[in-house]
DNA sequence: TTATTATATTGCAATATTACGATATATTAA
DNA sequence: TTAATATATCGTAATATTGCAATATAATAA
């Protein structure tokens, strides 16, 4: 016995937490963070921003892509990565959902 | 080598990513979901309703609760588990600040 | 062609998470 | 008091994540 029983939860349940998953590290929060702050979608000197070596940081990136956080387009040598507004909107309105409901509610 | 190079990071970027981390788990998806249906503050049948053991249960609810996520307070031998209004709205407002910084943006 | 540059993948060690049986704790009921 | 009920903690096995050196891949430059 061990780890994820996610056979028993549904498909919505589960992808939530992948979701949430993907963002539940503080070097995938500082990418995001980092992806925020230049104005154009600045590509692979993620690396010189965090302090990991370039291969964790290719294995964040690819796990901020798989769940869709992240797009990345090819750029001669190097590769694009911009944020996916669409995503950020869907957590949003997760939490905004959640939000909504509790003030129905008692406690 | 291994797990968690957290001191290199902010102590926002950690908590953010431990917050996110509280619920990156399908189960505990489904614990804020069973929460929100119930219009009393339910209390210890979540373990019913979960396909886990009584122990598993209680942990994932202390993971919850180390957060922030859910409070509890004691009800005769039961404990009364409720949602915490205040970190929903702080994670919807983490994720529509990005959005709004987003539509300033290319890609 | 051979460098150079940028990113991805592989393999593995260190560490963290998940799940649960057994047991402990704490409250109420008898 | 003892029994019953509800929840938490301990100990441990199974599995997942993290991080990086070494290496592979892919595109451009010389």
């Amino acid at each position: 016995m061990g780890a994820s029983k996610s056979d028993f939860f549904s498909d919505e349940q589960n992808e939530l937490a992948n979701l949430f998953k993907a963002i539940s590290h503080p070097a995938r929060i500082a990418i995001i963070q980092y992806l925020l702050t230049v104005d154009t979608c600045i590509c692979g000197d993620i690396v010189n921003e965090l302090p990991l070596a370039q291969p964790t940081v290719s294995q964040h990136l690819k796990e901020l892509k798989n769940v869709g956080i992240i797009k990345g387009t090819i750029e001669g040598t190097s590769i694009c990565y911009c944020l996916n507004p669409e995503i950020m909107e869907k957590m949003e309105n997760y939490f905004g959902g959640i939000s909504k409901e509790l003030k129905n509610k008692c406690c």
